[in-house]
DNA sequence: CTCATTTGTTAACTTAAGTGAACGTCTTTT
DNA sequence: AAAAGACGTTCACTTAAGTTAACAAATGAG
């Protein structure tokens, strides 16, 4: 299980043992079942999550509506933004299926930062990096319609299409459920033309 | 004009005057032209800015169209994409305004970093922050219609209705000009009632 | 100063998403 | 096992954005 994580890390940084016991020993592995709501509305929090199996998902509540804004799967990091703002959370987090995620925070950070000052670099580093993937999202979601959005995912990330309620998906593309399968049914006849 | 970036500053970190003048002698103070195309696209480039003073514009070129993705103005970050990804850039970058930034590397930054460790924990921060920003508008832009994030610039960012060109706000919201047009006599007749 | 270009607005028509309702399927509850 | 609820799809109708075109105003170049 721990692999994983140091698999991710791997990607940034090189680990010692000493390094790899001292991050063990934080005991940040968690078993979450489905359905189990980590973050409400409202809630003051400073965990941030990082994902190792299972699917967790984002949502807010709008006039009683859910908006999901996004799905977090395997290898994705997830700092809820009240962990930043200090404020109280306008979303919601919750397990659309069973998971396994370490759970981490701030004074944690600071620990491991002192002791090793080189995961503060890795932060850095993936920070920028979580920072230019979602700039990278957030142009796509712009530039592009519902339907061009879809195809997009069927390529990028088409384990979720299967796994997530096509209500949820519908509202992550931005879309109603109707909405979402009258689009499936016009690609389908443009397919067959 | 330093002044203005050491204010921007001093909302993360302390600076000595030792590290003020590290900063000043790194010389990254430019003038920049209305109409001064910073990055086209496909070029390869690390430099990242600071807006001092006017207004630099990122958009991509889609089907001969230009798409506006963000107005950088004053106390604004900018790290293009390309930076980050090392790949050819895919939008530009461009003054809509006669501005004053700064420019930056990372290779002026590892510098600074082993100078000066402190910086590196202020870029962790800044760029911890700035994700969290960029995913709270991303989530308002979801979660709202075209008319809802007019009226919410209106409260926001009220300077760029005045300070941008319509045609460029209108790609910001994800519409056409003429459907701004239109959005804004809209509100307008709403007003009158 | 004048002509050409860019910019912003208005209008008529098209297209796609929202809305409300109906229906079948599947799951959960009792 | 039966009832209730959640889910996904289809349909008819509404609403708002896209498209094409026309025109006026502002800007710029010669």
């Amino acid at each position: 299980m721990e692999q994983i994580l140091f698999d991710f890390l791997s990607k940034y940084i090189s680990l010692s043992e000493e390094e790899k016991e001292a991050i063990i020993a934080l005991n940040i592995f968690r078993h979450v079942k489905k359905g189990t709501i980590l973050l409400k509305e409202g809630d003051f929090s400073n965990e941030g999550y990082f994902v190792l199996k299972g699917c967790i998902r984002s949502y807010y509540l709008l006039d009683g509506e859910e908006k999901t804004t996004e799905f977090y799967t395997e290898m994705d990091v997830l700092t809820p933004n009240c962990v930043t703002t200090k404020e109280p959370s306008k979303h919601f987090i919750a397990a659309t299926e069973d998971a396994i995620i370490t759970v981490s925070n701030p004074d944690m950070e600071m620990e491991i930062f002192e002791k090793f000052p080189k995961f503060e670099t890795l932060c850095r580093v993936l920070s920028e990096d979580l920072l230019t993937k979602q700039q990278i999202n957030f142009d796509e979601y712009r530039t592009s319609s519902p339907e061009e959005r879809y195809i997009d995912l069927t390529k990028k990330r088409p384990d979720l299409i299967q796994r997530v309620p096509q209500h949820q998906l519908a509202s992550y593309l931005g879309i109603k459920p109707q909405s979402l399968s009258r689009l499936k049914a016009r690609i389908i006849q443009k397919e067959k033309k």
